[in-house]
DNA sequence: CTGAATCCAAAAGGATACTG
DNA sequence: CAGTATCCTTTTGGATTCAG
């Protein structure tokens, strides 16, 4: 049985194994702030306007998330010609296509949180720390 | 515009905000072990052998793994009355209602692994590290 | 078999200061 | 404005040992 029953056609029976090729990649975009970047990017925004909006990012974190983000392919980066410089981030094809897959699990996040909060509750009291 | 073009009714306009609700979750559920420990857990598995099928994970970073997973209520941990004593883990309905949103991500990483590793060979000729 | 405990190295991340 | 550089604290993770 696949991991998904929505007709993907991946090789789930290998992706346990550690020379599998999604393990790699997983560590890239399986993260917090990438989710977040890749939220905020619906259209070509400024630098500081990404960082606005995700409060409680810092600077140097928000730097490498958009360097990682660059590399893997997901954005590309354009100054522009202005003074002082500006920097414009937007999403690739690439990009864009994992924002459906990071829909999903946002929005499932989202709708289960009350539900997944109350059993750390629930959790914390039987097992005292 | 919501993230994802799915029908998705979450409340993707404060997503961004660091009182959103979702984040902890998130922190908690996007990574890859995780992912990968409910991608093996389509029916009720013993410690060692989610271990053996998950090669690369450590004895402590497996535990840690599922006792989040646990107390995140996503899924169940079941002593067998054997000797030596063996534990079983498998998945909640809350668990289970997971999986779906993981696939979607599963498959499209494993879809997309090579135009990935594409950009990154690109990017690193390009910027010389 | 299934952990918990300990030690230690590496990586992540915040704060701050400085620059083209 | 959009970073880079540095310092320093916290967190993470591997390896190993011990125990119910």
């Amino acid at each position: 049985m696949a991991i998904s029953e929505t007709g993907g056609d991946a090789g789930i029976d290998i992706v346990y194994r550690s020379d599998c090729p999604s393990r790699p990649i997983l560590d890239q975009i399986a993260d917090k702030w990438s989710m977040m970047v890749m939220a905020v990017l619906d259209k070509p925004t400024r630098f500081n306007e990404i960082k606005r909006r995700l409060e409680g990012v810092t600077q140097r974190v928000l730097t490498q998330t958009l360097r990682r983000l660059e590399r893997n392919g997901m954005v590309v980066r354009r100054v522009l010609p202005t003074s002082p410089v500006g920097v414009e981030y937007s999403l690739t094809p690439l990009g864009e296509s994992l924002r459906e897959p990071f829909g999903r699990l946002y929005d499932w996040t989202v709708n289960h949180a009350d539900e997944i909060r109350a059993h750390q509750m629930d959790y914390d009291q039987r097992v005292q720390s």
